[in-house]
Formats: structure tokens, C-alpha cells, sequence
DNA sequence: CTGAAAGCGCTTACAG
DNA sequence: CTGAAAGCGCTTACAG
């Protein structure tokens, strides 16, 4: 009786009695469908590639488990593969090739690796950018609104009466940076406040890059009362930093981070700091290759404030 | 010419001209063997299982970065999988029947359900238990040494002359807190040191077990100059503790963590710890699976501590 | 509504 | 050393 491939994939075409007794005999034999059978045969392989450069670290961990827990609704399997070396091409065009994905979900910076794209727009594989450096007239994009999160955080600083607010920039290129900056530009320009060319010093995404820009900015002849870090391991360097000279967060200064890490939670005083939604963000992208409409689709998810310990009122 | 699956297989017995020739059209039409058509005929599938209770965390992705790492240097794939809920098994039970995976890697605390055991038996897939509560006499074992690794560390501050050094425990019933444990009591024997009972406190793998274990520790009469905190965590939320009791690490109170986490430096002062080596683990772990030549494989990896400034000679 | 046939792209014995 | 056939366990049209 070959009705058995109907009932497994819903086909409505079958006598009611006749699926129950299907069903009631794969309960008991335990009987699951080959994946490697199905996968052959069939259009859909029911499997989603997630494409990492590195895989370790907070971020990548984030995107993991919100891209297995919305693959695991729809039952959906998740295969994941570092790409790396002078050409991630070739590193990632045995992986696509080996399995036919119903689609990639591709990270920094595999995400904005030109020749990936192309591959996967020939090939015709459906994919999702996360957190892309620009926008493509291709494929599928999900990422956040950094100039609207820096606004708001520099916007928070304001509230709480600090005039002299400085920036540490993340890692050059990114355009998290550049927006982030731009966000901080737009509060103080709605605010009427200017800042001092100094006050936006280079860094990076590390807590070293934190220590160095708070040392610097701590050590001008007008210091600010508050950092806006670049992310929150910048953060921890900036809080490093003022402990080993002897200023005391918040009281005398005011330190922000971004994107809502463990660590944010871990240092003394604990950061306020910018929420981003990784994990809804991989279940986002999930959801797209699988339920995809339209070929194109862009969206940006919401980000919300931290607001906790290492910031306060402006005191001077 | 169906010779292309001998080539293709590093068969030996191909002719060098042909297979030359066949590499050579491999080479310019981009052919990739079909994963699926392979799976399905062949006795093995290239592919290995990762089994997560939870995927966040820096742990699980260390543990993905090393077993990732791993396959790419074997063509393997890896595809991950939470399971989790009342039944582990029930989770468990599709993803192992539906892919016939060569092997599947558990990490805690999935490596100690029976259900999940008894069935990887029963069904005679082959399985790597990481970091395992218990040894059993079936299947693949890997870990560290515990023990040698408390009483390291503790062996490490009496070297700096503390005598007065307390121990806030790991999460209850974790074969690592009862290890570390014994290591702590086994490095105060062999010095001839005791300890009050009130020098080991309750607590758990957290920032907030180590605020509150602290807390307790320093409020003693005779407080101790040294703690050896469960992990990491634990030892951050020590570190919190005595910067908001005013107590100045490492001056007047040292503090180790364990793991080797990124948020040991992060922290400030920066944390003297013990290097879990979890990707090394998950790498063998790989090995393990692929090269497998007993049945049951028990190893031990070694570990390093990293002495950083969160120690200092006692002064007291 | 259900069954029998063909075929997905490989590998595995078996002939030659 | 190489080719032709069978079959892995499914799904997809096509008959009935």
C-alpha cells in the first residue's frame, strides 16, 4: 500500500479510514521517512545551509539557535558550514552543490562576498543576507536600523543632561559604523548640541579598541561626561579604563554599549545598552526561505534599549 | 563512462591516463556528487549529527567552531539539532532516523540522558559523549581532568602564599562541581592546610551564584584572601562584588575563574583561569567518529591554566 | 480515491 | 582495469 507517501505529506486526497490505519501503523513500526530518499527525489530537501566565516563567538551562537528553533517549527534540518580563505567561493561551492538547500542563510561578511552572491544568483539558490554591508537588488535581506539605534542612544545621554558626549567608532568599513555615527550626528544636531572634532575617536569592536579610545578622550583638556562605544566588548574596555584611572562610572562618566551581549550583564557597573535581535533575526531569515513570496524582501527589526547601571545624570 | 564514481572514491585500481581524464572534465564542468544520491545508496553518509540541549552561549559555539572545523578537514557535514522538552528522546528520535548519520556528537546535558543512550544503542549509531556526568561502559568519552584542574588552580594561590582561600561551588549535581571540589580539598591536604567549613559555599555556574557566594564570603569574620570561583561567570560576579564592597582585587582578595571564556578578559582586573579546551573536544570528538577503531574510546584532553591579574601574592 | 511504474543520482556487487 | 545492471527509499506523474 503506497498510499503511505500521501499521508506523510498531508495529501488531503485520502480516506479518512484508510490514513488512520497509516498513521496507527507508523506509530507503531516508529517508521520515519529517509531524509537522503526524499531529498533525491523530491523538489524540497527540506534542509537550510547557514554559511559562517567564524563560527565562534556570541553572535554566531545567536544566530544558530534562532535559525534551529524556527527550522524546528516548520521541521526543517539545519546544515552549517564554515567558509573561509582567499576565496569563499570555493570553500562554499562544494557545499552548495553537495546538497540542494531550499535555501542559505548567510552571515558577515559571507553575506556581502560578491562572488557568493553571484554564484547563488546562477545557480538560482534562494538565500538571505543577514546584516549586509549594502543593499542588492537580489535576494533577501534582514538587518536593523543602526542610525536610529545610535540616535536613540546618544538621544537617552541627552535626556539625562550630558552636553559632552563622545563616540568610539567600530571597525572601519562596516556600515554599523558608519550609521551608528551618523545617528549620534542627527541627536546632537536635533538637540542644538555640537561636539568638539575630538570626540570621535577610531576603534574597533574589541574591548582593547575601548581601552584605547576612553584613554585618549578621558585624557583631553575638556573631557566628555559620556561614551557612546562602538558595542559592548568596546564598552568593557572603556570601563576598564576608567577604573584603572580613577574615574568612577557612572558618577563621573556615563558609558553606553550596543547589541545587548552577555557581557553587557557580566561588568561592573552593568552596560546600558542597545538590544539586537539576533536570534529573531536567523528565525526571520527561516521564515523567508521558507514561506518566500517574492523573490525580493527586505526588512529591518526592531531594536530595543537596555537601559541599566553605567549610566546616569550628568553631574557637572 | 561510469568510471567517474571510482575516481571520484580514490579508487586505486583506475587507469592514471583515464583518470586524469576524468579529473580533468570534473575539474571544467564543476560536477559536485549529489549528497543525497550518495546518502541513500552508500553505507556512509559524510554526515554527523550535533546534538544541543541550548545553543546560545560561547560553550556551544566553541564546541560547533571545533567539530566544524574538523569535518571540513574530512569532507564531512555536520548538521545541528536541539532537542529538548520532557522527552529528550522524543526530539531526538526523527533527526537520528531520518538522516543515517556516521556519528552524532552530545554535548551536555543530552550526553547523559538514558533515553537518548539507550536508543543510540539500541539502534547501533555510533555517538560522542562531551564532558559526560558519568562514564558508561558503551560508546565514546571525552572530558578533562577536574580534579587536576582544581587543584591547579588552588596549588597556584597557595604558591602565592594565601592560606585563607574559599571555593564557591558549581551548579549541583555536575560531576565537574564534585571534581573541582576534590581538587580543591586534595591541594589544601598535600600543603597541610585546613579549611573552615564556611570557606565552601553553595552557589552555581553564574555571575549572580558568585555576587551572593562572595557576599557571604566576605562578610565571614575571618574572610579568606583567595576564592576559586565555579567558573568564569561565578568569578566575574565575585570581581562585582568586591568592587561594590570596596575590597580591591587582586590587593586584597584574589580571585580565579575557570574556563577560559572570553569573559575572563573582559573583566577588569582581568581573570586568572583554567582553559577548557572545548573546541579541541569537539575536534576529537570528530576524530572519534570518523576514524573509529574501538567501539569505546575514553579521552582526557589536556588543560592550561592562564595566570592573569586577578591574583597576586597575598599580602596579609 | 488508490495502485503500479518510472526515476532521482549515486554505489555496490558482478561480469567481462 | 572497466562496463552494464540492480537497487538504495522515496516522490511524481499517470492509470485505473
Amino acid at each position: 500500500m503506497k498510499t503511505v507517501s500521501r499521508v506523510i505529506n498531508n495529501d488531503p486526497t485520502v480516506k479518512p479510514k484508510n490514513l488512520e490505519k497509516v498513521q496507527q501503523a507508523i506509530a507503531k513500526t516508529g517508521y520515519r521517512r529517509n531524509a537522503f530518499a526524499r531529498g533525491l527525489r523530491a523538489r524540497q530537501s527540506l534542509m537550510i545551509g547557514l554559511l559562517y566565516e567564524q563560527a565562534e563567538g556570541e553572535y554566531p551562537a545567536n544566530i544558530l539557535a534562532g535559525a534551529l528553533a524556527a527550522c524546528r517549527e516548520r521541521g526543517y534540518h539545519l546544515m552549517v558550514e564554515v567558509v573561509k580563505g582567499d576565496s569563499m567561493l570555493n570553500s562554499a561551492r562544494d557545499f552548495l552543490l553537495q546538497m540542494n538547500f531550499d535555501g542559505v542563510i548567510l552571515t558577515p561578511p559571507v553575506c556581502d562576498n560578491p562572488d557568493v552572491i553571484g554564484f547563488l544568483n546562477e545557480n538560482d539558490i534562494r538565500y538571505v543576507r543577514i546584516s549586509p554591508l549594502n543593499s542588492l537588488p537580489l535576494g533577501h535581506e534582514i538587518g536593523i536600523d543602526d542610525e536610529q539605534a545610535g540616535h536613540a542612544l546618544v538621544e537617552h545621554l541627552i535626556t539625562l543632561g550630558h552636553r559632552k558626549i563622545a563616540h568610539i567608532l567600530g571597525d572601519e568599513g562596516h556600515r554599523a559604523t558608519i550609521q551608528r555615527l551618523a545617528g549620534y550626528r542627527r541627536a546632537h544636531d536635533e538637540a542644538g548640541l555640537s561636539f568638539p572634532e575630538g570626540y570621535v575617536v577610531g576603534g574597533g569592536f574589541s574591548s582593547e579598541a575601548g581601552f584605547e579610545g576612553a584613554r585618549k578622550l578621558l585624557a583631553l583638556d575638556d573631557p566628555p561626561t559620556a561614551i557612546f562605544a562602538s558595542n559592548d566588548e568596546c564598552a568593557a574596555g572603556v570601563l576598564a579604563c576608567a577604573q584603572a584611572y580613577g574615574v568612577r562610572v557612572p558618577d563621573e562618566l556615563s558609558v553606553v554599549g550596543f547589541d545587548g551581549s552577555i557581557i553587557a550583564d557580566l561588568v561592573h557597573p552593568t552596560l546600558t545598552t542597545m538590544v539586537q535581535p539576533t536570534q529573531a533575526m536567523a528565525a526571520e531569515a527561516v521564515r523567508m526561505i521558507v514561506d518566500a513570496r517574492e523573490s525580493t524582501e527586505r526588512k529591518t527589526l526592531p531594536i530595543e534599549m537596555r537601559v541599566s547601571k553605567s549610566t546616569a545624570a550628568c553631574r557637572t
